[in-house]
DNA sequence: GCTTATACCTTGACGGCTTAGGTATACATC
DNA sequence: GATGTATACCTAAGCCGTCAAGGTATAAGC
């Protein structure tokens, strides 16, 4: 299910979205999709490195060790040209997806 | 991932959906999603099948054996007033997950 | 008699998410 | 100087939903 939280599958969209302006470290990507949903997106630690690495693997991620604005050493993520083709694919079948799903939750019985 | 299909977590919320104007057997509940979405949502029987069970099994849904209008032997399901009360629920958090998907996806960087 | 559509079901593998840990540093507070 | 909090990374175990791929059986059409 998704325990209290998420229909999952979307935070790798979510993921690749946070990285279109430039590149970020993963702490500040989980703060930035909480704080851009208003708290409504929790993006839990143990799910969020994964997905960074399974990206990074994936070649749609490429990382970078460096200093956070708090001086702490941080990997910086950006996207690769194949992340932002991934991007743009995946933020089509997501709309497509929520259409679809929304069709059915408003529909009169056909 | 999803494979090639869904995003996944929002079949219990299509099923339940689907049986809010009254009963369809598990087949006709499958069909019904497909063509209310345009054939978006695939909704593969593998997932169908255990997605009623636990579903009845939660108490959610009801279901009874009879015919089918295509004169086969046919599970009907119906949902329960817990299920009624979920399928309220579970659309509200949908709704509150998709524009908070939306908002991500939209927002300018913050 | 054969195929297609209807209608049900289960099993195995896969993989994402949660829970629950762990390490380390910078900074503020007591 | 000790303690706590926020920052920042990570992994492992288990849960559970989905997919792929099988299976059974009946009605209808050719």
């Amino acid at each position: 299910m998704a325990g209290s939280n998420l229909y999952s599958g979307t935070l790798d969209l979510l993921v690749l979205r946070s990285l279109s302006w430039g590149a970020l470290h993963g702490y500040g990507i989980g703060q930035w999709i909480r704080q851009t949903s208003q708290h409504v997106l929790k993006v839990e630690e143990g799910a969020l490195y994964p997905a960074l690495h399974r990206l990074e693997k994936k070649g749609l991620l490429e990382s970078e060790w460096g200093m956070s604005e708090k001086k702490r050493q941080a990997k910086f993520y950006r996207l690769s040209e194949a992340g932002k083709a991934h991007l743009r694919d995946e933020t089509a079948r997501w709309n497509e997806h929520a259409t679809a799903v929304r069709s059915v939750l408003e529909a009169s019985r056909g």
